[in-house]
DNA sequence: AAAAGAGCCAACCGCGATAAG
DNA sequence: GCTTATCGCGGTTGGCTCTTT
């Protein structure tokens, strides 16, 4: 049998790591490898559990670790990915060189799911919540007219999150042939940015590609290269995949 | 200037998968 | 084949800092 695993036990050091710790356990990983987490802390000579340790290494002491504000393409790329994969942060992290998981997540959780909640995009989904649907048939029915920014000149347009707004994607669906026939992502965006009230084109900036098109039922193909290796939930990750083998984005909202 | 609230992030917790005995 | 330790992951929390009142 193993030997039992020392995590628990009185006399660990929790909480945050002091320097002194910092430095025994980049010290003794540059001699020594990684190897076994549970026995680093005693070679170490650190009064830690290995779980913390091993967590400390990855997300903080590694010397590939970038560290610093997000890039905007990154930025870019964990909207995209998280529409395509959900929570898996390891997945997203590691399409992104220098990050780690829990960076990635607290970026989400902090910065990124804000932003699209403050533009009416829900992040769990990745689905438009908030356009106006009036202002939006108004800014679409007439391409004389000037579209939404009528609208913006009304001054702050508040951020009545009650207000109904209906975007439709292949995964929603819309009785409304006339949203649906609207395909200008431009305008959809102009509502956006006069609906709530920001600077100018944040969602352009998200790189966003906000096109609204009739549901339509795609044709999947499950690749199976990115399956998660250990948690059971889905066993597999599907994508869809067009027929020359290039990824379509899961949601219309991605381009 | 002080208090309260919000934001941020490092670290912990708990769970499932896997490996080892 | 069963039991138990370890690893790795996502979710959550605690405490620090910054901003607002």
């Amino acid at each position: 049998m193993r030997k039992s695993c020392n995590c628990d036990k009185e006399g660990t050091n929790k909480g945050a790591w002091s320097k002194q710790e910092d430095q025994k356990l980049v010290d003794y990983i540059r001699t020594n490898g990684k190897g076994c987490w549970r026995s680093i802390p005693k070679a170490a000579g650190l009064h830690r559990g290995g779980k913390s340790c091993r967590l400390r290494w990855i997300n903080y002491l590694r010397p590939d670790i970038k560290r610093g504000d997000f890039a905007q393409d990154e930025e870019d790329l964990i909207i995209k990915l998280h529409a395509l994969l959900g929570n898996r942060w390891s997945l997203i992290a590691g399409r992104l060189p220098g990050r780690t998981d829990n960076e990635v997540k607290n970026y989400w959780n902090s910065h990124i799911r804000r932003k699209l909640i403050k533009i009416g995009i829900d992040p769990n989904n990745h689905k438009l919540k908030q356009i106006n649907h009036h202002r939006l048939l108004q800014s679409t029915g007439s391409p004389a007219s000037p579209a939404a920014g009528t609208a913006s000149s009304s001054g702050s347009m508040n951020n009545d999150h009650n207000k109904q707004y209906l975007i439709t994607n292949k995964n929603l669906g819309s009785n409304d042939d006339r949203i649906n026939n609207y395909n200008n992502s431009d305008t959809v965006i102009r509502c956006l940015e006069n609906e709530t009230n920001i600077g100018l084109s944040t969602t352009r900036q998200l790189n966003l590609d906000l096109n609204i098109a009739i549901p339509s039922t795609p044709r999947l193909t499950l690749v199976d290269n990115e399956k998660p290796k250990q948690n059971s939930e889905p066993t597999k990750i599907s994508r869809e995949v067009a027929m020359d083998g290039e990824p379509v984005p899961t949601l219309l909202l991605f381009g």
